[in-house]
DNA sequence: GTGTTTAGAACGTGACGACTA
DNA sequence: TTAGTCGTCACGTTCTAAACA
């Protein structure tokens, strides 16, 4: 009875181990929270009867008494694709180093008050900060009247509202993208773009045009699709019915490969007839037919960077509102070739 | 100074709302908590100084008293990829309309002591539900003899230890997918299989083996890759250096494009010449060379299940140990033929 | 004095029994 | 009686100040 009572149920508290520590519950909370001022014996004591409780402190015990909960909200759109994917993946893990858990809430839509609601579930979990992984410009003007009572970080491509941003050179990896492009001698390149509503595909778009404009070569209307290989593919139907560019720069991989499916459909050859270049490298974009010239987003990076700028906010309000943008690298495979 | 004074900072509390409202703390929290013996009008009246002072009630202070956090625990690897991740998605939104927050933790390697980490660290959350979403079988032996505390779904392909299994019929699956290609008069089958740790690929694979048998075919050794597309590739390289199978059946759809891949580079065209079925139907597979035949995987209502499955465990301790299987759809496209 | 330890007071809620009309 | 209220206590921790070696 006094041995075997095990019990998993009702959990054991700090003053359970002070008992049997034989110490005060104040002596286990200074062992517990690495505070000086316990002699090394007694400290031993304590974690001695730690161990054999197997306690584990209450967390919202502490977070009630410390006013923090050691917790980050993440408002997240756009998964399960592999770039909204990975964020979050990286996100979770640079948090957790950092000793926070991560609440993720993944709302069906980017409208108003679907993603206050949102945030206001993160809100009621006592957060201490929120961050926001959206793509599309209307969703940080959602936030950008509303006062949270914690930090908001966003992960965006334009500069938006109130809030500290974090952000991949979305631009930047553009013009290296149609750069390529130039260099191997095209003269005609097309543009593939994202979702008009999306600041990516805005800044790669704005990238685009500034290669060429720099270039003195015309800029056309930008096609439109909405990130799926579907509409790559639909696109492409459309595009090759009328004519034949020279090189295309596509907005993401995943529409490139429906596009590559298109020129495949119309007997065009790649990079022969056609020169493409994606934008992500995904995984799998080795292995399209052809392997795709694409540009690689360093998503890990982008993670950690979120993290940082959360703990910054945490420490003291002043923080810098941005920090430099990574600009993403080529990644020069078989779909692109010089004139 | 009366009416401006709006402080985000030190939070209010019911006792500032009760004040407001004139009533007490106790009135307050029932109408909070939606109990009954509470006056229209009162209620009216708290519901007024609830939205006036933009009161929120502290998740702390609230799961200390009644022991319940609000919030489930999430181990799950495999992400980025589009099953993991899309599971995480439909985990996350069925928690949420359950009124439960997840707490997500995303291990680097599957090894014992670096799962158990994830585990403590929600524990340490105090999360009244772990759920386990781990391809691997051994990752569901690093649990089997440990007493967590709280209940353990796991989203797993076998049965094994003690937890709660929720899972998609990856043997029927599997069936289905060779079936078709058996139905199209092949017989010479083969299979590229998952890893071997994998529980999804060997009830892939074990689904594959039997059909074979049952239908008096020669069953040969199945190749192994590591679900990549890369390992498709490298796989159909060393496959048709040798020989040109009738059909295979591959594990998933990314190591399926890397053979295709292989298969174009050796310059044998599908289906004319070799039937390639899939499994998991992601975006991409239906712009893949040829359009992909493959298997439907249903993520969603696999994470809508095992969030049924924490609720039912929360509910009372005993629950069904497993709900019947869904059997993954066949997507017949083109890259199957008849023989 | 100085390093160690202790007792008591918060933190903000929900449960319970007692009080009121 | 009974529907509607209210006051007190407990939850498990950290913080503060005081007491001890």
């Amino acid at each position: 009875m006094s041995s075997n009572d095990e019990q998993p149920r009702a959990s054991t508290t700090i003053f359970d181990v002070a008992r049997l520590a034989g110490v005060s519950h104040q002596t286990v909370s200074r062992v517990l929270n690495n505070l000086p001022n316990v002699r090394a014996a007694t400290r031993e004591r304590v974690e001695q009867a730690i161990r054999q409780l197997h306690y584990v402190p209450s967390q919202a015990a502490r977070a009630l008494v410390t006013r923090r909960s050691r917790t980050i909200g993440l408002v997240a759109t756009g998964l399960p694709d592999f770039g909204p994917s990975s964020i979050v993946l990286s996100f979770n893990r640079s948090a957790r180093i950092a000793g926070y858990a991560v609440i993720a809430s993944h709302p069906t839509d980017i409208e108003g008050p679907t993603l206050r609601s949102a945030a206001e579930m993160l809100i009621r979990q006592s957060v201490e900060a929120i961050v926001l992984l959206a793509a599309e410009r209307g969703v940080l003007d959602a936030f950008d009247d509303w006062e949270l009572g914690v930090p908001l970080v966003a992960i965006a491509s334009e500069a938006r509202g109130r809030s500290v941003r974090v952000s991949l050179d979305q631009y930047g990896g553009a013009r290296r993208a149609v750069g390529h492009l130039q260099e191997l001698g095209h003269r005609d390149i097309l543009h593939i773009a994202g979702p008009a509503g999306s600041m990516d595909a805005e800044e790669r778009l704005r990238g685009w045009r500034d290669a060429l404009i720099d270039a003195g070569m015309p800029v056309v209307e930008p096609l439109r699709g909405d990130w799926s290989s579907d509409s790559g593919y639909r696109i492409g139907q459309q595009l090759l019915a009328e004519r034949t560019p020279e090189a295309v720069f596509v907005g993401n991989d995943q529409m490139t490969l429906g596009f590559l499916h298109a020129l495949h459909d119309a007997g065009l050859r790649v990079p022969e007839d056609v020169s493409v270049v994606g934008f992500d490298d995904v995984p799998d974009s080795e292995h399209f037919s052809p392997p795709l010239t694409t540009v690689r987003q360093d998503f890990t990076a982008l993670g950690q960077e979120a993290v940082s700028a959360v703990l910054a906010q945490l420490k003291d309000e002043e923080s810098p509102v941005m920090s430099a943008m990574r600009i993403p690298e080529l990644v020069v495979r078989a779909s692109t070739r010089q004139r």
